[in-house]
DNA sequence: TGAAGACCCATTTTT
DNA sequence: TGGGTCTTCA
């Protein structure tokens, strides 16, 4: 190892590098731009430091934002100053507070203060909206939860960006507000036009009241909040800055501590949220009249305001030591050639968010791509294909030349732009690195773990509550099972009555029986028996052992491990695994008593609050094409680069979204110059990456054949920096080949059927009802296993409050026609309470509680507005069951909810829980003219048909010989403005006909075994198992969309 | 012409 | 969920 010492690496700095280092006392500013070695210069001041003055390492504070700073920081350092550089304290801001904190958390109020997850803020929160009046504007029922998630989602970014404006801000806000209404002049924005508030329309202007309203009571929940997060020693990273300030500003003593610690003070670019970190500087530094204070930065390279960073930082801080600043500014680049450094520069010169006295020409010091005089490249191309396997091909090119492919990078806007782009590297064998945060709650593997671990739990709690999910796990490929075999068995344990899986796998695994020696092959046998003892383990280990414990063992003792071990990505699954666990062990480090429930409870409650636990997939090839965003690419440099997808609108949001309307945005809602320029920096840093070739590009027409705006800035290079636009083109064999890969992807997912004689047997005596005719319409693969090979399902939590809600009202009815007293709302309660007892395994914990208050609330509502109307009612049935009914040959059946009778006449009731606002489109008959591959449009809806379908089995029950008159679908909970709905349908000759139709055309499918081909709609649980499952292999990105559990609709 | 309905689409990232 | 945009209907 060569020896390098503080002299010989100061020779080699510039004459302005030069002059920032030597001036080692009072603040300096220095202003770097891209290329300028930034990292290097810090390093230089600190050794220049160390070297001219009799200061301790120790008393040197080198701070900035990332993890990855503080490593290059260090590195650099021991390149001057060698194992000394240790002893500098190099921090992230973050750190710096979190070890105030840690010391001295006793002066905060609190011992062992811990950060919070994302988990525990959310937690919190629920509670404090619990808490909120009713008539809170955070607070509506919505389904079966008491808040809506986007309010809580911008609760949660105003909590985490904006508390520092806000306790300022929540007055300036209001005065704000007040002013402008006072005045007249307040700009409302309605529709992406300005109002002003006399032209408004009463409507829009409620809206934008709401707005307001919501915004002050997300205010008033911040003071709460944190009371509640020191209330459990917890506190959010967000928060600790403002912690620190405050103990700062109270006292003194504890200031002084700080600042008698250090001498100098070195700050690696301000990435904080406005201001605190310029401001947590300012606290340790103002103990001396002349602060040792060195700043690094570029205001061309601000491009995290979203998460805080802010422009005008640099600025403050100039005026704030103008006294004694001495600035200097960088401008000898040592990374790019001159031709990049012009264009980038023309670009960023049109940016007003600058500091305008200085104007940062860059001159190119390169020793090699300083002679380099090719322009920068923009092209275009007619369409996205055209464009991804343009820059495929210059990639290639480039290679072949002998560019390493670690010096070419693709950067983009976006994560999405990139997807192309890897389906084209994968067929085309080009390695690339791309970083990205996967959350592996969603990911196929994990999702699999956690299935085993729901069945251990639930076998756990009561034995064969967990039968629904051993199909699915029998049919994993961490073991070697054959689907078909597994079918066969289904079958076989449906026609049993009452055998169950598990005492079917026991007895197997036992080998007591031979239930299927001729059946089933020999190798899943083997497999079978496996996994059965394997499953027999886990439980019987599960009472003995620590969540922890369990899963460690899980992973070991299945075919997990191996599995994982032989797999094409084992790097990624190894990283999946290790990340999950580690999640565990934390979970269980929060909570000692952890048990198996609460941990799956928790999981899913990270899955329905969209909280992810994420992994870094790194795919991590030596010499590979670094794909990444452009936020990404800052501080990193490569030969070539290329910047894909310059598409205005991609690039450009238009402001206004849903996701927040935070102050910011209302504040600001006219300071949308400052967003674009926000962006031109984001383009100017993914220029500036570049150090020979720079190729831009954009499309011109979507694959929708839509015409597309090339990005602004593109415009703007060919005027300002004279780059001439060159259209490329791309051969057609190139782009066939491409497109012949790109839709082998789409491909429907195909499943091997039982064997046709088996399933005549099956069939034999099939009965159709409605609900089974709006599966097999919907998706016959869904038939297929859940009528045909009927594997047993969960119930969900909404399907089994249906069931409770229609025993209560089957209950009420009953006992109202045998007594003819009307039951009292309180006895109708204890219906519901006692069916919802009787299925409570279906809820979580509070899932049950939600419900059972749900339905209390909603009964007696119901009850309320009907009573009257069903004392009317003097002759009915209820629960009808009507069988052996044939229709042209096809045996139907159905159970109905409630016949109301005059005479003959009949008036058919059916009851429905659930939104009635999505289910008015299941209410209506086929149009003429479908949508290709509307379902609504094609069939009719399911409710629709479930009316048509009673029509046809009251006209052809010959037993009596009604007639049926209506039908009449009861919403039994009202809408969101708490009006009840009923849907009256009258069943016309063309309705009879239409489902006649369908029910014979059906009927002879299924006959004909017509199960292969399903709806593949991305939340079926049946078509993503057979793609998912069926298919014995697993691609790294693939993610399983949808929940495991289906919807249930509570159709009776 | 305006209202109502259907449909599509939902950054960037650090601690 | 909810906004913008495009389509359909009165």
């Amino acid at each position: 190892m060569t020896k390098v010492g503080f002299e010989a690496l100061y020779s080699k700095l510039n004459k302005r590098q030069k002059e920032a280092v030597d001036q080692i006392d009072g603040p300096v500013m220095v202003v770097a731009g891209p290329g300028t070695g930034k990292t290097q210069i810090l390093a230089a001041r600190i050794a220049n430091i160390l070297k001219e003055t009799d200061t301790n390492p120790g008393q040197i504070l080198c701070l900035t934002y990332t993890d990855a700073g503080v490593v290059a920081m260090r590195d650099r350092l021991i390149q001057f100053i060698g194992p000394l550089a240790y002893r500098v304290n190099i921090h992230t801001f973050h750190s710096l507070c979190n070890e105030i904190i840690q010391f001295n958390s006793s002066y905060f109020g609190y011992k062992n203060l811990q950060p919070a997850s994302d988990l525990d803020t959310e937690k919190i929160l629920r509670e404090i909206i619990d808490e909120l009046p009713n008539d809170s504007p955070l607070k509506r029922f919505k389904g079966d939860i008491y808040y809506e998630a986007s309010d809580l989602k911008n609760l949660f970014d105003i909590l985490k960006k904006e508390h520092f404006e806000i306790e300022v801000l929540k007055e300036q806000a209001e005065r704000f507000f007040k002013d402008k209404e006072d005045s007249g002049d307040f700009v409302y924005k309605v529709n992406g036009k300005n109002f002003k508030k006399g032209d408004i329309k009463h409507k829009d202007y409620k809206e934008e009241r709401l707005k307001i309203d919501r915004l002050k009571a997300s205010l008033d929940l911040f003071g709460v909040f944190n009371q509640k997060m020191a209330e459990r020693r917890l506190y959010d990273f967000s928060d600790m800055i403002l912690w620190v300030l405050k103990a700062f500003k109270e006292d003194k003593d504890f200031l002084l501590n700080y600042q008698e610690r250090y001498l100098y003070f070195l700050v690696d670019e301000f990435q904080d949220t406005n201001g605190s970190q310029l401001e947590l500087v300012n606290y340790l530094a103002e103990y001396w009249d002349i602060p040792n204070l060195f700043v690094v930065g570029d205001e061309d390279q601000s491009i995290y305001r979203f998460q805080g960073a802010n422009v005008k930082n640099i600025d403050l801080f100039r005026t704030q030591y103008q006294q004694h600043l001495s600035t200097t500014v960088l401008t000898d680049n040592y990374r790019s050639a001159q031709p990049i450094l012009d264009a980038s520069r023309a670009l960023i010169s049109l940016n007003t968010e600058r500091i305008a006295t200085i104007d940062k020409v860059l001159f190119s010091k390169h020793p090699e791509f300083s002679k380099v005089t090719d322009l920068p490249v923009i092209r275009s191309y007619t369409n996205p294909i055209q464009e991804t396997v343009a820059v495929g091909n210059a990639i290639k090119a480039l290679h072949k030349q002998g560019v390493p492919y670690k010096e070419m990078a693709v950067l983009y806007r976006n994560h999405k732009h990139v997807e192309d782009i890897i389906k084209y590297f994968n067929t085309s064998d080009i390695p690339y690195n791309s970083k990205r945060k996967v959350n592996i709650l969603t990911e196929l593997f994990v999702k699999k773990l956690m299935t085993m671990l729901k069945y251990i739990s639930a076998e756990l709690n009561k034995p064969y509550s967990g039968e629904a999910y051993i199909f699915e796990i029998l049919n994993y490929d961490f073991y070697d099972i054959a689907p078909l075999d597994l079918a066969k068995i289904s079958v076989e344990i449906k026609n049993k009555r009452g055998t169950k899986w598990r005492d079917f796998l026991s007895e197997e695994s036992g080998g007591q029986q031979d239930m299927f020696a001729n059946q089933a092959g020999h190798g899943s046998k083997v497999e079978i028996k496996r996994l059965a003892s394997d499953l027999e383990y886990w439980i019987k280990e599960a009472n003995n052992v620590t969540v922890p414990q369990l899963i460690e063992r899980l992973i070991a003792k299945g075919g997990v491990l191996s599995y994982v071990m032989q797999a094409d990505s084992k790097r990624w699954q190894m990283q999946m695994l290790r990340t999950f666990f580690d999640f565990v062990k934390e979970e269980a480090a929060r909570k000692p008593d952890l048990t198996l429930q609460e941990f799956i409870e928790t999981v899913e409650l990270y899955q329905s609050s969209e909280i992810p636990i994420e992994a870094m997939q790194v795919l991590h090839v030596p010499d590979s094409v670094n794909l990444m965003t452009l936020h990404g690419s800052k501080g990193l440099e490569f030969e070539h680069v290329f910047i894909i997808r310059s598409i205005d609108s991609e690039w450009i949001k238009k402001r206004g979204n849903n996701r927040d309307f935070g102050l910011g945005k209302i504040l600001n809602s006219a300071a949308e110059e400052s967003d674009i320029e926000e962006v031109r920096r984001l383009m100017y840093v993914g220029m500036t990456r570049a150090k020979k070739g720079l190729y831009m590009s954009y499309y011109k027409k979507d694959l929708k054949e839509k015409e597309v705006n090339k990005l602004q800035f593109i415009a703007e290079l060919e005027e300002k920096a004279g780059l001439k636009e060159e259209h490329g083109i791309v051969s057609d064999e190139d782009i066939l080949d491409f497109e012949m890969h790109y839709y082998q992807y789409e491909a429907t997912p195909e499943f091997e059927l039982l064997d046709h004689d088996y399933l005549d047997v099956l069939l034999e005596k099939y009965t159709l009802s409605a609900t089974h005719l709006n599966t097999y319409l919907k998706c016959p693969v869904t038939f297929y296993f859940n009528h045909v090979l009927r594997v047993p399902s969960a119930k969900s939590e909404s399907a089994s409050f249906g069931t409770a809600i229609h025993a209560a009202l089957e209950e009420l009815f009953k006992n109202y026609s045998e007594n003819k007293v009307m039951p009292s709302v309180a006895d109708v309660i204890g219906y519901f309470d006692y069916s919802m007892y009787l299925n409570r395994d279906s809820f979580t914990e509070q899932g049950y509680k939600r419900h059972k208050e749900h339905g209390k609330q909603t009964l007696t509502k119901y009850y309320e507005k009907y009573r009257s109307e069903w004392e009317q009612e003097s002759v009915y049935v209820i629960e009808k069951n009507m069988a052996h009914i044939e229709l042209g040959g096809v045996p139907i059946k159905g159970k109905l909810d409630k016949i109301v009778f005059d005479g003959n006449d009949a008036y058919v009731i059916d009851f429905k829980t659930g939104n009635f606002e999505t289910a008015v489109k299941k209410c209506k008959p086929p149009k003429d003219e479908p949508k290709e591959g509307h379902y609504e449009e094609t069939y009719g809806g399911d409710y629709w048909r479930q009316m048509v379908f009673y029509h046809l089995l009251i006209d052809n029950f010959t037993e009596k010989s009604w007639q049926m008159k209506r039908g009449e679908m009861n919403f039994v909970e009202p809408d969101k403005h708490d009006n009840f709905h009923k849907e009256v349908f009258t069943i016309s000759h063309e309705d009879v006909a239409v489902v006649k139709q369908q029910i014979k055309d059906t009927y002879l499918k299924i006959k004909a075994h017509e199960f292969e081909k399903g709806c593949g709609e991305d939340n079926c649980h049946w078509c993503n198992f057979v793609k998912f499952y069926l298919k014995k292999e697993v691609h790294i990105t693939e993610t399983l969309p949808g929940s495991g559990v289906d919807e249930e609709e509570g159709m009776s």
